[in-house]
RNA sequence: GCCGGGAUGGCGGAACUGGUAGACGCGCCGGAUUCAAAAUCCGGUUCUGGAAACAGAGUGGGGGUUCGAUUCCCCCUCCCGGCACCA
């Protein structure tokens, strides 16, 4: 009887042996080619979830095959540390943020180390900390030199009740969380980042990013949202200032028969002053929370406003009115309707009984009833003058021309992307480097006083940051002029953090710059690994921080990310494990059962890793399964004595047979690590190999040769996602040296040939038999046997044989 | 509402560039081992009909292109992610 397989001994014993030689510190080598192997850091949020373990995992196998490779391998770990949920314990449990936060970082450390996961912890980061956030401080500061930085008011949820800032998470159904207070919108002075002034750089470099999954590219082209059109100006009856409007669709401008403005627009404050009743509908539009989703999916109400704008090309006066769906925020604060081809603008005519005109006809010359239905393609201009009969470009073109004559508007280009608000009224974050002074405005805090170090000592109540109460942190004297200031008490989006992490941990030590010499090195990150829903947001900031940085000298790289995985979410019954739902799995109790490496090989091979992975205590028990199967197979073969060496050439079919599916699967394990990220079949892939193995019965010379190929080939592909078991099979194999300095194996291209191939034969695409024929047989051969196939004649006989498509190595199809 | 993604046996999934639908695993059924159970091993397993050979149907729904469609095109349904202050 041999040796049974104990996950927890061999797990242990693995994990002494990389500690001990410090198998994953790396330093800058420039005769190796690196490789920067990334996971998306965690938020500390005090205990490992399952898909934390998953992503960790995949970067971890594609880290470990790389190595394999020959490649100089960086994989470090770190915490994206500040947040809200740090400031609602703090609430909860009276814990300060940052005590609570760095208990949380040392469980899940401790947990992390238990999965064996190849880091170089002793580059870890954690962006709490000052020598970690003076450096976006620092950036700051220069961008703010630069007038990449400005302050102007904008919109925030403001509960009414807890007199707070509330994020959009926080209200629920238009009410804050905790005091279920109806929100309001109310603009502040915020600080924002100039990422518009990057919108074409950002946008036309995805061009040439093959790296990337096309998904995530389309959705942050779209996010962009480049746009040409033009900027108009109507002229307001009784006003001096002219309403200024941006559109597409300037060749639709003789059909707009109403505008519409903001509610916090000047216009229709001046309305409001005289009229209670819009008053009241503007006090009615600021009770809103200010997300997107909300103001798309809401009833779309308006009121008029009692004043005419004058048309620019007829001289006609067009109703304004102020409307929910018009944001301050976006543009100008002001649209031009255009009802008989805009859906949203029909719907709103309709409901108001606003006239709908039609302008545009269909191209074909059909005929539409503009007043039954909208129509918002492009088409011929109809009703428009002296511009009737043009096409779109046409109408375009000789309508902005006029406009840019008449001095009254402009061609423009427009981006849906706005810039980057990072101020927060929240304490747990980097604070902004800014001074007021009552003199001077805005100073940012000079070099030599960086960082602004945030208290740690706090007392959090949840009704505002303890950081306006702080005398000894707010009171300062202005940097300019001497006099008494005041320091800005927002933090930063924490966002801004994990813009710029990645490359940081190429010189986590650097006190003299935020990035050193090493950075050249390291950077950009080969392969980034994470969520979905980071899609955009955190990875358009970091595109943006990257070439940010790139402009003040820091770096060349443009693009962060070379490759990039957005891997699935982890599903129970259906739904995303939460709390909530009490549908949890805890990773730490599985490892306790089985191992780190049966809960690694069930999540690398449940599911595709960029697919959601549906969990299964009966799939997890089945890796075990296969892990115990895989132990007995390579130990009883190890036991069994000392192996003869392999003779290709002396070798009978069977054994060729062995070999030919060892090699086989070598070349399809290596495409589907490193070429399609396709763990999950590579899995598969090794455990038909190894029930290759275990149906092979003969287990005497040149067989057990043959065998131990395959054997140690099964260890070396495993590895990456079973590393523990693997560095033990590899010794019981015989091997001094360990498994961790080993390379993939190598694919015997004379051990693949074959004498003959076996061939589908279909009758009218139907599946009617096969045929085996030589490799080396050609076209009319292939069709003589096909033809011949008992089956097949079946089907074939007394018809005519109207064409024989032959599909090499595949298939033969006869059409009847 | 807008943008992106997904749907294949009882279940998770495979089929990579339009060419054998269901690899691999789970579950289930049958058998071996055992006093018994667990564990392990062997065999079977898309559905319908048939003892079998084989035949028919079949990849969310409807249409189309093709010798051939899970794969390409059009329309639709449901589910998931994002929508700028969750991270």
């Amino acid at each position: 009887m041999n040796t049974p397989y104990k996950p927890d001994v061999v797990e242990a014993e693995a994990q002494r042996h990389w500690n001990e030689a410090h198998s994953f510190e790396v330093d800058e080598d420039p005769d190796k080619e690196k490789f920067y192997c990334l996971t998306m850091f965690p938020y500390p949020s005090g205990k490992l979830h399952m898909g934390h373990v998953r992503v960790f995992t995949i970067s971890d196998v594609i880290a470990r095959y790389q190595r394999m490779q020959g490649k100089h391998v960086l994989q470090p770990m770190g915490w994206d540390a500040f947040g809200m949920p740090a400031e609602n314990a703090a609430i909860r449990n009276q814990v300060p943020p940052a005590e609570w936060t760095y208990r949380n970082i040392g469980e899940m450390r401790a947990q992390m180390d238990r999965l064996g996961y190849a880091y170089d912890w002793s580059r870890e980061i954690a962006t709490c900390k000052p020598e970690y956030y003076r450096w976006e401080q620092w950036l700051f500061t220069k961008m703010f030199e630069k007038g990449l930085v400005y302050r102007k008011n904008s919109v925030v949820n403001w509960d009414p009740v807890d007199q707070t800032v509330l994020a959009n998470e926080q209200v629920i159904d238009g009410r804050g969380w905790r005091s279920d207070a109806l929100v309001e919108r109310r603009e502040i002075p915020q600080w924002f980042m100039k990422i518009t002034a990057y919108a074409d750089e950002l946008l036309e470099e995805l061009d040439r990013m093959p790296g990337w999954p096309e998904s995530v590219k389309t959705m942050q082209r779209n996010w962009i949202g480049r746009s040409e059109g033009v900027e108009l100006s109507f002229e307001v009856a009784g006003e001096g200032e002219p309403l200024t409007v941006y559109t597409t669709r300037p060749d639709t401008l003789m059909g707009v028969t109403y505008m519409a403005v903001a509610a916090e627009h000047p216009l229709a404050a001046k309305a409001a002053a005289s009229d209670p009743g819009i008053a009241a509908f503007i006090e009615e539009c600021q009770k809103m929370d200010a997300s997107e989703a909300t103001l798309e999916t809401m009833e779309k109400k308006g009121m008029p406003l009692g004043i005419s704008a004058i048309h620019p090309l007829s001289g006609e006066e067009v109703p304004l009115w102020v409307a929910n769906f018009v944001l301050m925020t976006y543009g100008t604060g002001a649209v031009m309707a255009v009802p008989g081809h805009d859906e949203r603008d029909w719907e709103f005519a309709k409901k108001h009984g606003i006239e709908i005109r039609q302008v545009i006809a269909p191209a074909d010359g059909s005929d539409i009833d503009i007043q039954e239905q909208v129509f918002v393609e492009k088409g011929v201009l109809v009703n428009s003058g002296q511009w009737d009969g043009l096409d779109f470009a046409a109408a375009v073109d000789a309508i902005a021309d006029h406009f840019e004559k008449t001095g009254r508007g402009r061609r423009t280009v427009n981006y849906r992307l706005r810039d980057w608000g990072v101020s927060r009224q929240r304490y747990w974050g980097a604070p902004i480097p800014i001074i007021y002074c009552d003199d001077c405005d805005a100073v940012p805090v000079p070099e030599d006083d960086l960082p602004v170090v945030l208290p740690e000592d706090v007392h959090v109540t949840g009704a505002g940051s303890p950081l306006k109460d702080m005398a000894e942190f707010v009171n300062v004297a202005c940097p300019n002029c001497g006099k008494n200031a005041r320091r800005e008490t927002d933090t930063f989006d924490t966002f801004v953090e994990s813009s710029w992490y990645f490359a940081r941990y190429a010189c986590p030590d650097s006190d003299r710059a935020m990035l050193d010499e090493r950075a050249a090195y390291w950077t950009p990150v080969d392969q980034y690994t994470g969520g979905i829903e980071h899609a955009i947001l955190h990875l358009l900031y970091s595109r943006f921080f990257q070439r940010v940085m790139r402009d003040e000298g820091l770096t060349d790289v443009s693009e962060p990310f070379t490759n990039l995985l957005t891997q699935g979410m982890v599903l129970k019954d259906g739904a995303k494990m939460s709390k909530n739902k009490g549908n949890i799995v805890d990773p730490q109790e599985l490892i306790a059962k089985y191992g780190a490496d049966t809960v690694r090989l069930f999540m690398m091979f449940a599911a595709p890793a960029e697919q959601s992975l549906e969990w299964s205590d009966e799939g997890v028990q089945g890796s075990y399964r296969f892990l115990k199967r895989f132990w007995h197979a390579v130990v009883e073969h190890a036991e069994a004595g000392p192996v003869a060496a392999l003779d290709a050439s002396a070798l009978d079919d069977e054994q060729k047979a062995l070999r030919r599916k060892t090699h086989q699967t070598i070349g399809k394990i290596d495409d589907d690590i490193g070429r399609r990220s396709s763990f999950n079949t590579a899995v598969a892939a090794s455990m038909e190999l190894l029930n290759a193995v275990n149906r092979f019965e003969d287990r005497s010379g040149q067989s057990r040769a043959v065998v131990h190929e395959a054997l140690e080939a099964v260890v070396l592909m495993l590895s990456p996602m079973t590393p523990h078991i693997c560095h033990a099979l590899w010794k019981a194999l015989g091997h001094a040296t360990p498994l961790i300095d080993q390379r993939w194996p190598r694919v015997d291209e004379s051990a693949l040939e074959l004498d003959t191939i076996e061939l589908v034969v279909q009758v009218n695409g139907k599946l009617r038999g096969r045929v085996a024929v030589p490799a080396d047989a050609d076209k009319d051969t292939i069709e003589g046997l096909a033809v011949a196939d008992d089956n097949v004649q079946r089907f074939v006989d007394g018809k005519a044989i109207r064409k024989v498509i032959v599909v090499p190595g595949r298939l033969v199809n006869i059409v009847v």
